[in-house]
DNA sequence: GCCAACGTTGGC
DNA sequence: GCCAACGTTGGC
């Protein structure tokens, strides 16, 4: 059965638009090990997944995207240029995955993330949860479909991927 | 910039 | 194996 997503990344360092730009994407840089897990474990090819801007002016829910290669290894941590590096990690044994996503749509605007909060639907959604920091989370297929409904839904009025004065750039992935 | 929450590290 | 210290995330 096909499973939903939730995918954080601050749009600094990648956006809904540079994934429209690039069709798809490795989602690499992950660093902790309950998201490899989901990425080796539950993800599964055709998998849909929200795009959400975090750490944004808007943060919230910004397009669709499609899990097209779930569980491949992470380049970055066999790149000792990287800041993700990890010289701990083997070739035949890699330590951190990633997953690659493509480009499904990109909503006129984002639903911010004061709006999500305010959908009954999503009460229990992980990333409304205070404490969640886990760049990955699963999704309901009720949450999905209510994030992409109010996707549609929105205006352009709230497009931008403006950097929080706060941004710590090349962070979180 | 602040701070709550949580993961990781390392001394013992 | 415990747990304090430290680092990171991310909303505000």
């Amino acid at each position: 059965m096909a499973r939903f997503w939730l995918l954080k990344c601050e749009p600094v360092v990648y956006s809904i638009a540079d994934l429209e730009r690039d069709g798809r994407t490795g989602w690499d840089s992950v660093r902790n090990y309950q998201v490899r897990n989901f990425m080796r474990d539950d993800m599964k090819p055709g998998d849909l997944g929200i795009f959400y801007h975090s750490n944004a002016d808007p943060s919230g829910a910004a397009g669709v995207l499609k899990i097209t290669k779930p569980g491949l290894p992470d380049p970055t941590q066999f790149d000792p240029k990287s800041e993700y590096h990890d010289p701990k990690s083997s070739r035949e044994t890699p330590t951190w995955l990633m997953c690659e996503v493509a480009f499904v749509e990109r909503f006129e605007g984002v639903v911010p993330l004061e709006r999500l909060r305010g959908e009954t639907a999503l009460a229990d959604m992980q990333i409304l949860k205070r404490g969640n920091r886990l760049s990955i989370t699963p999704l309901t297929e009720a949450e999905f479909k209510a994030i992409r409904a109010l996707g549609a839904a929105v205006s352009g009025a709230s497009e931008g991927i403006r950097a929080k004065s706060g941004a710590r750039g090349k962070a979180s992935r």
